[in-house]
Formats: structure tokens, C-alpha cells, sequence
DNA sequence: GCAATATACGTCGTATGCGACGTATCGTAT
DNA sequence: ATACGATACGTCGCATACGACGTATATTGC
């Protein structure tokens, strides 16, 4: 086994258990929602996209699922839903048919808006609170640089 | 408002960007996966399961899942569809009857293993790849100990 | 020895999550 | 004006992903 041989499979290894912790990382952040904000009956998806329109009422289609990095099929998906519950509306654009815009609906947006900042305190919060400040910046700048990295490509 | 707030909602901002950020690492990493690695035919957890198993052939379903941080019956579901292919077999144990013990098809296994190490160069591990090793090291750490703070919760 | 409990799995219902495909609409070049 | 490509969505098929529930099998308590 060459020199070079033996970085590459450090360097899979690594990646390896880096797989594995951002696996458990998305299951831990995805686990105590359904029980903790299981009163506002959001999974974690419904409320990023619920976060969204409220902040943006109009949205497209398009510019949602990529304001929450999901492809528009998954973010149709998830509007339905919302929709059939009567949180969110779908109107057509009239000046341009092919376009969907997606508006809070009237009842929720000040029920949202005040319940939504403290409703997001989930687990990711929660564990960034045990956390000291510098570990927080840490942690939230190797996050956004792997994103990147993983993005440029 | 008062100072506490403030910390409170920048915690918040912090805590929301890390979401958006987690999410399109998670999109990123899963999308190249269906085209450049088309070939083997295995999806990203289908190829976790697999390296798990024939690293430790007979494993419980059980541990199988911990091992990728999955549910049981994630696992289960992943189990299925590589067991029909014929990829894997399931086997009662002997001694157990409750525990099922997953093993790699004998036909697979040598293949699996010399196969494996280049399939497994993902997109994570290319953009690794473009990462100074120091970088490398830092987001490792950043996110086995975001992994961490998430699961002592 | 047997009832109560615990464990391991399988299965179901539901919610993501994606690419592929179809459709309606818009913009544009002829 | 009309054909043609581009755009935005909706929908479908499939693969995760989870908790809840049921079932079969061990283990424990008495």
C-alpha cells in the first residue's frame, strides 16, 4: 500500500463517520418534534416552509423549496398539506398563469407570528444552548463551509 | 427589549441558519449519488447498509440500525429491498428466534468489498477533498460534537 | 411450570424527498 | 400570427424515515 493509498482511505474513513454523524444529527433533530411541538402538529419541514411564506406571503413555488434547499416537487408536496389544513393558501399569479403563489392564510398569520419564534426553540436550539458561544460560531461556520464545499461542486 | 431577548433571538438566527445550512447539506450529498454511482445501483443508505453488513456479517437488525442511526424499521424497509435484489440475506438465528441475522450474499461479498471503497467517493468526500486537511479536521469535529450535544439530550 | 414482562422484528400509515414526465403558459424568432 | 423552446407547476413512482402496533419468542417472577 503506497503513502497515497493510505491518505485516501483516511480520508474515506472520515468522511465515513462524517456520514454517520450528520445521519444521527438529522434523525435527532427530526425525533423530538413530533412529540415536544406536537401541540402546533408541524413536522419539521411544515414549519420551515410555514416560517417562510409567513416572512415572504407571495412566495413562488420555485423560490420556496430553494429558500429551503428542497426540490420543488417536495416542496409542492409539503404545501398540499398545509394547504388541505387550512394554513395556507394557493392563488394563481394573474399576470402570470403559471405561477403559483403561496400566502399564509388570513386566520394564522398573527397566530404564526408571534407562536413561531417560540415553537422553533427545537432540539438543534436546544443542543446549541449546551454548547458554549465559541463552539456555537464553531460549529455554525463548519456547517456553512461544508455546505459550501458540498455545493460548488 | 431587554439584553436577554436579544441573545435569544440571535441564538434563534443562528439555530435557523444551521437548519437551512443541515438541509442543503443533506440535498447535496444525496443528489450525485443517483447519477455518478448509478452503476452499483444503490441509493446512500442502501450502500451505508451494505457496508455495514458485510463489515460485520450476521449483524442484528437491530445493531444494523444503530450503526447507520436508523430505526428499526428504516432498516427493515432498506433490508427488503437489498434482500430483493439478492444482496443480502436474512436468516433467523438458531439461538433466537426473534433475532433475524443479515448476512451478505455469498456472491456479493468479495465484490462489495473491493467495489466499495471507490463507490463510496461521494460528493462528501470530493468536496473533502477540496477542503485544506485542516479544514477537513475542523468540520469533522464540528459536527461529531454538534452530533454530540444532540443526542445527550 | 406458568403467567407476566421484556425483547426483536415485521408491518402499516404517514410524511418527507427526489427525478422524471406531462401540461399549461409565457417569451421569442420567424 | 404561429411554431418552438423555455419556464413553473402538478403528479407519479420509488426510496427513505419514523412511530405505533401486532406477533413471536425469550426471560423473569412466583
Amino acid at each position: 500500500m503506497t503513502k497515497g493509498d493510505r491518505k485516501t482511505a483516511r480520508r474515506g474513513a472520515l468522511a465515513a463517520q462524517m456520514e454517520r454523524d450528520l445521519r444521527a444529527i438529522r434523525r435527532a433533530m427530526g425525533r423530538p418534534l413530533e412529540s415536544e411541538i406536537a401541540r402546533s402538529e408541524l413536522t419539521v419541514p411544515q414549519m420551515a416552509v410555514m416560517r417562510e411564506v409567513v416572512a415572504s406571503p407571495g412566495i413562488r413555488l420555485k423560490d420556496l423549496g430553494r429558500a429551503v434547499s428542497l426540490a420543488h416537487s417536495t416542496a409542492s408536496g409539503i404545501v398540499d398539506r398545509l394547504e388541505k389544513r387550512g394554513m395556507i393558501e394557493r392563488r394563481t399569479d394573474p399576470e402570470d398563469g403559471r405561477v403559483s403563489r403561496i400566502y399564509p392564510a388570513a386566520v394564522v398569520t398573527g397566530f404564526v407570528r408571534d407562536a413561531l419564534p417560540a415553537l422553533q426553540a427545537g432540539p438543534l436550539q436546544t443542543a446549541l444552548a449546551r454548547a458554549r458561544a465559541g463552539e456555537r460560531e464553531e460549529m455554525a461556520r463548519a456547517v456553512g463551509r461544508l455546505r459550501e464545499l458540498l455545493e460548488q461542486g
